[in-house]
DNA sequence: CCGTATCCCATAAGATACTG
DNA sequence: CAGTATCTTATGGGATACGG
């Protein structure tokens, strides 16, 4: 007889966090659930696990930055990006509040992303691959 | 007819990366194969979505930083890491060149891993990432 | 253009047991 | 103590098609 397996990964261990509320350290901070905030025992170190550990993540992110925010857009850009898949990194990076969607009710239809105040925050750690990463280049 | 499946996944991504040696942009960095360095055309943008997306990857890389380096006190720190992962963890932050494995011919055996010179450059990552996580709880 | 729905399968990580 | 091996299962993400 096995044990069902635990929740184990990225978006998996998202959910349980949600669920049970157990954090993995002794902070918290908010994650936006439909139209309210909830506070969640969610830490930086679990939120940056279950977005970089999603693959596509960090290249929406930088994408976002660079100015390339409609979703159309961003498929153009990236060679081996689903709709599907960058749809859901939106909606979990929205969700996550890290950016914020933004529609604009014509024909055709547009939306845009841009990082919300609490998402500038992220771009730090962006920032800090992008510095190693020029570290290890420049030698 | 489907074809087989792309390679997804952090540790399969990091392996089709050095098979193919097709890079994500246009840096290389240094991996570490067995006794000698082999020059792979893998980023840095790569190696953190390898590294991080594996579960108790920043988990490891913090205890080291605390001085908690050898496999049997990790294990007893963290609840939930099993021998297998913690191993699976150090070995590929090893093969990576962030860790060096320091082998005590002892007995019973001592093992203690610490930071390469290269893989100090990483720390900055798990700073930033404290970085965030600080700002954010002192509000 | 934007988003959702379905199908599919290789695989990440837990559980467990075992060796030097 | 350090590390390996085997088994297991839920799931991430690609492919594809469809609807507003």
């Amino acid at each position: 007889m096995v044990k069902s397996l635990a929740i184990t990964r990225p978006i998996a261990r998202e959910k349980q966090q949600v669920q049970t509320g157990k954090p993995l350290t002794k902070w918290s901070i908010f994650l936006i659930n439909k139209k309210k905030k909830v506070q969640t025992n969610m830490t930086v170190h679990a939120m940056v696990e279950s977005i970089v550990g999603c693959k596509w993540s960090l290249t929406v992110l930088s994408l976002i930055r660079q100015g390339i925010n409609r979703p159309g857009a961003m498929q153009r850009e990236v060679d081996g990006l689903t709709t599907k898949v960058l749809n859901e990194r939106l909606v979990k990076l929205t969700r996550f509040g890290i950016l914020h969607k933004q529609i604009y009710p014509e024909s055709p239809p547009r939306v845009e992303y841009q990082f919300t105040e609490f998402g500038q925050h992220f771009l730090q750690i962006i920032d800090s691959i992008e510095k190693v990463q020029a570290e290890l280049t420049s030698q």
